[in-house]
Formats: structure tokens, sequence, C-alpha cells
DNA sequence: ACATATAGTGCATTTTAATGCACTATACTG
DNA sequence: CAGTATAGTGCATTAAAATGCACTATATGT
């Protein structure tokens, strides 16, 4: 997953979700500034920005080992 | 994922393939310092510093809807 | 055209991630 | 026990994440 991926998943999913970024922000805990600047692609998050957007949507972070298998 | 299970994933990960916390600060270009201090649990890493990691140990983030029918 | 809602930006401050260096702690090995 | 390899820590610096406030941009609805 990419930055740009990352990004393109929690707008996707808040948008979904009929969720503004200030409303996001509230529910999340995470600042509305860091937020913007987050999903307008100028952002290097912090594993834990990343849980709390996480928790709000009903998202989860994952972190496996690649399938050199499939492709 | 917790914070504390992302640790251990990763640190399973780099003991399964027999590397040293110094190759794979050198591999992925992350920090020795950074690194030691991620493992030691003292660490809130960026998104960035995550996918360096994982790039150097054939693992990958994602970032998906929770299942809510499992239990 | 005006008002409203939402997203993005500029600027500034505070906090903290990333980093290096030197040191300590632990375990293993000759 | 001495030497080596590996992991963890203390201290300091630099860069950047997180944040707030105020402003601009854009779209939509009246």
């Amino acid at each position: 997953m990419h930055s740009q991926q990352l990004i393109e998943i929690i707008k996707a999913r808040r948008d979904m979700l009929n969720v503004t970024q200030e409303m996001l922000a509230d529910l999340s805990g995470v600042g509305l500034r860091t937020l913007k600047q987050f999903e307008s692609g100028k952002g290097n998050p912090t594993f834990e920005t990343l849980q709390k957007l996480g928790n709000a949507l009903g998202m989860e972070l994952t972190f496996t080992v690649k399938d050199v298998t499939k492709k």
C-alpha cells in the first residue's frame, strides 16, 4: 500500500459513511488540520494517527508478509 | 493491530530471516537508533518508516474495513 | 447574488519522530 | 575470563508531525 492509496482508501471510506473531515477529526481525536493535511497528500502520519482514524472509521491496519506466489 | 502486536510481528519476521537490527537498519534505510527505539516499544513510527521496514522485510501494510461478521 | 457547507492553504507554535554517538547489558564462544 | 555480537539506553540535535487559527476555494442551494 502506497501513500496515495492509503489516502484514497480513507477518503473513500469517509465518503461512504457520509462523514466530513470535521466530523472525522472529532470522532477520531485527530486534529482537523492534521487530517486536512493528510488527505490533501501532504502528510506522513504516525502509526498512532492511523490507528485513531481506523478506529473511527471501523477499519484496521495490518502488516503481513507479501504473497510472492500471486501476481 | 495494536502497537505491541506490530512490534512483535516485525521482530518475529526479522528473527525468521536471521537479520539483525543493524542489518535491517541498513537494508531499509531506517536509522538504527529509530529501529532500536521502535522495537523496544518506545516508538510511534511514521507511515514512511513502516513502509521502509516492510520493503526490507518483504511485508506490506494494509488498511481495511473491519469484518464485523466475524467474532 | 448570497449564504452555507466542505475542503484546502499559509503561518506559527509545540511536541515528538528520526537520527548519531557513545555507553551499558546480555548472551554466546573461544 | 576475554572477546565478540547483538540489543537496549542516555543525551543531544535536526527535521518534521500534530496542532490551532484564520483565510481562501469550490460547490450547492435558496
